[in-house]
DNA sequence: GAACCTTACGAAAACGTTTGCGTGTGGAAA
DNA sequence: TTTCCACACGCAAACGTTTTCGTAAGGTTC
């Protein structure tokens, strides 16, 4: 069990200094053409790697990204880490992943774990007791202390920060007038509770669509759901002997959770009821029927995020004061869950 | 935008030694009352948080443990990190997640940046490229330098170090033998090329069930699949008028595939033909029918593979140089996919 | 032979900590 | 008055780098 080589130890090894180890793996001019060659014989030999941790506190930056999302088990969150880790490796930096698992505690460990020495900045969509309990202080702290953060999906308005969002109203307002459109004019929606900034948003996107519709909003058709992990009851008894021809769920839970329970209540998806979701995971696309969904693009999330990052890390301070939100666009992925044509 | 406050800055501003605000903060009896409280007063003033870099660099650990999957897009591996995750927060230790996408390269990558410096030890599974090249240089290289390695679902048998599994081969025996005792007699195994190690561990396990009960093993009735994203149409195309009764797949993605491609062909499951997975998956819970499949209790392989890690971090240098390899228990979820009774 | 330039290397500081040990100050004991 | 001991604090080394600057040895020029 050998330890790691280090410079030093080289250094002894040849009997040169430190410096003259370091400069010569670096190919400096100010060592000689036999020294250069020696040393760095010998460090391939003893498969020398400088240690990083000694170089972030010397170069007082990391070249590495953090990253945290509150699950690690979601589909939508995985594909915008593929987005932000292409960017990275492009530029030459790494990407550390940390879950939140929703909770605010380790949420705020997380952060000030990474930020206090592993990372140079953030991409970050806060937890849902994080935006329950509205206590950002780690948040600002972080960047109070120079590091930049960029918040995605689940954002918080409070905060000034770059931050690469989709626009979940509009999105939702496409998935009710897809439905609208195929002749659907009794439409539910699954939604969560509104203090998840992104469920309200998506309730808001339905409510305008039937409004430009002249359609009634009916409270006996919207239903808010607390406890996700548990939908299943409480979606089967909202929908029973609900005289409806479509749900809009504002995830993909919630949708897949919706076909099932139709289904064993007797009713056809789509021929009876419609059923349109929002985000297109693993789901959405393997489902039988396939569902009809509202795609937000997660890797170009990523992409995004990390690119107003890197320009944030990079930036000379001029440019250092402003702030954008990136707006994604949805779109409509239409699949087998929705009927085709007007009635 | 202020930056990081340090001992030296807190040091000079309340005019003392930098040793002495150390100790002040970790409340040394050296240092007077009305100091350590001063100081304590003004740290927190200032948000003083220790530079986990600088800490690192001394003490010559970073209480870190890095894990590297294969993809991160997918449910087993993400319940093995909340595995890891629950007993590394226990222990006080941090967990940071990369991705090596099935890419040798990026493993190496990743794994010799981690391992300079912001891990001390590893929790890895094998990208499906480095299981076919057979090269794993770059994990004897870290375990040489010191840090241990320990091995999860995707192992090498030649690397001598600590593993957690499952049995394959038993889990994929369990699922053939429950579709033989539904009597299913005919059974087709959707499994991966032989190069993957779990996928042929699985296969093997079928055959040896199959032999148990004394049927003949039929080559035409087993499918290698290559290309996983692209299977459905290869899975059609295999299924295609079969006389068959029972699929076993070796993974989620091909038992749904499956069941969709039998749908569409105008079989019906399970009363003509059953189905049983391998993984419990997302997909496997929500399918309809519900999928009877295979669970591989990724969190308890997470929370294994933590300890063993941790052991030997901690652990005094006489244990150090035995290995140990956990073998978790498979079990099978019975739901919908498959017949409930003997015919 | 003196002044100067190259060449090739080493010393040291810096990044932010922790910690063993040295030391100045003051008061109490003798 | 001298000796001793607590007390409260500072010094310095160490972790592994990089990089600026200094310098010895040897050669060249006049």
């Amino acid at each position: 069990m050998k330890q790691k080589v280090t410079l030093k130890q080289i250094a002894k090894e040849l009997d040169v200094s430190i410096s003259t180890v370091s400069k010569a793996l670096k190919d400096s001019v100010e060592i000689s053409l036999d020294t250069r060659q020696k040393v760095k014989a010998f460090a391939k030999l003893y498969n020398y790697k400088p240690n990083n941790i000694a170089l972030s506190l010397k170069n007082r930056k990391t070249k590495t990204i953090g990253v945290i999302i509150p699950e690690i088990v979601h589909h939508f969150f995985t594909t915008v880490i593929g987005g932000v880790e292409k960017v990275a490796n492009e530029k030459g930096y790494n990407v550390i992943i940390c879950s939140s698992n929703n909770s605010f505690d380790k949420e705020v460990i997380n952060l000030e774990m990474l930020a206090s020495g592993s990372a140079d900045g953030f991409i970050l969509s806060v937890a849902k007791e994080t935006q329950l309990k509205k206590d950002y202080h780690h948040i600002d702290e972080t960047m109070n202390q120079g590091m930049p953060v960029v918040l995605f999906d689940r954002i918080i308005d409070e905060i000034v920060c770059d931050k690469v969002i989709i626009d979940d109203a509009k999105g939702a307002q496409t998935a009710t007038n897809h439905l609208l459109s195929v002749g659907c004019r009794k439409i539910a929606i699954l939604t969560t509770v509104d203090y998840i900034s992104v469920g309200k948003l998506r309730t808001n996107g339905y409510l305008r669509a039937l409004r430009a519709y002249d359609i009634q909003e009916d409270e006996a058709l919207i239903l808010k759901i607390e406890d996700i992990d548990n939908c299943e009851a409480e979606i089967s008894g909202f929908l029973k002997d609900k005289d409806i021809d479509a749900v809009f769920a504002v995830n993909e839970l919630f949708a897949v959770t919706a076909a099932k329970v139709l289904n064993e209540q007797g009713k056809i998806v789509p021929d009876d009821v419609s059923i349109i979701g929002f985000t297109d995971g693993i789901l959405s696309k393997h489902f039988i029927p396939s569902l009809t969904t509202i795609s937000q693009h997660g890797e170009d999330m990523g992409v995004r995020a990390a690119k107003l990052l890197i320009d944030k890390l990079e930036g000379d301070d001029a440019a250092t004061e402003e702030y954008r939100t990136v707006i994604i666009d949805t779109s409509l992925i239409q699949r087998q869950s929705t009927k085709k044509t007007k009635k």
